[in-house]
DNA sequence: CACAGTAAGTTCTAAAATAGAACCTTGTCA
DNA sequence: TGACAAGGTTCTATTTTAGAACTTACTGTG
């Protein structure tokens, strides 16, 4: 398989992955949810080539995940912004924090925890049903076809 | 910065990535969720070259996300199950379903729905606050320092 | 007993992606 | 004029991945 088939697949993970299935990609997110805007920030706190840098933000601009808007006009400079797609993508970023922070945080504890301004409570990002607000257990869930894949039978997701 | 630098970094979407910041890894665990467990229907169903999906499979047994067992013993045969750990990422998978289904399903529709077997209810993944059960916006949440990260200024997340 | 089949890998070469460093462009400021 | 800044592009070397063939250890069939 190749990686550009991944987005026409019947499968909103493959789809998904089409767009964010890089590893720099993903950190590149997280650093803009963390505010940062510019080329030479991003590049100097990930460490990216400056090569793939551009290119990994030109295919988010490109797929409407980020913007890219001039700050000022001579020299042009431009920064880059999370569309509300973009914003969106904080679901998944926390659902991994959440994830990272159970198993893998070690015995020096988790290295953020985090701040609901809207309950004042310290918190955990949980993925939950949105009928009733359960948290979601495999075993408890039916997945059946929806309208992208009628007639379609070679399916995996 | 190099891949196995990875798990060392103070930031749980870091060191989720060093398990999982693969697509491979990611199809392999998706197809996981829906049964597979043998070798031969993981390859056949991804397309995944056999080098592979075996080295994937070996890293994610080695990290504890999923367990080879024993189904036969001669010839041996091996089936790979997910543990806890495994199960624990259907949280973030299910993130992932969220946003494609919201932002790449097109014309057609969503490719599979949901349904919540504890409330009977077709259901979209939302990741909440585990003390409001309200969704996270990232302009509602403060991130502060965990144990994890405490007197080590150098951070991204 | 030879032989086709099955499950789970391993080994090989070619193609593609990434790393790391240097270079380029357009402007400002001293 | 020359140094500096931001946002890139270009180059070669290294690492990963793709694709196909081969291996091993059995089983059941004629």
């Amino acid at each position: 398989m190749k990686w550009d088939e991944l987005d026409g697949m019947p499968c909103s993970v493959a789809r998904s992955l089409a767009i964010v299935g890089d590893r720099w990609t993903i950190l590149i997110l997280r650093n803009a949810f963390l505010r940062t805007r510019r080329f030479d920030d991003f590049q100097a706190q990930l460490g990216i080539t400056r090569h793939l840098l551009a290119s990994r933000l030109a295919k988010l601009v490109k797929l409407g995940v980020m913007t890219k808007v001039a700050y000022q006009d001579r020299p042009p400079r431009y920064e880059y912004r999370l569309t509300e797609m973009g914003r969106d993508w904080y679901s998944v970023q926390m659902a991994l924090v959440a994830w990272g922070n159970k198993w893998l945080a070690g015995a020096a504890g988790v290295p953020l925890e985090f701040l609901h301004q809207k309950c004042g409570h310290k918190f955990q990002p949980v993925t939950v049903c949105s009928e009733c607000r359960e948290p979601l257990d495999v075993r408890e869930v039916t997945p059946t076809t929806g309208p992208g894949l009628r007639q379609r039978p070679n399916v995996t997701r």
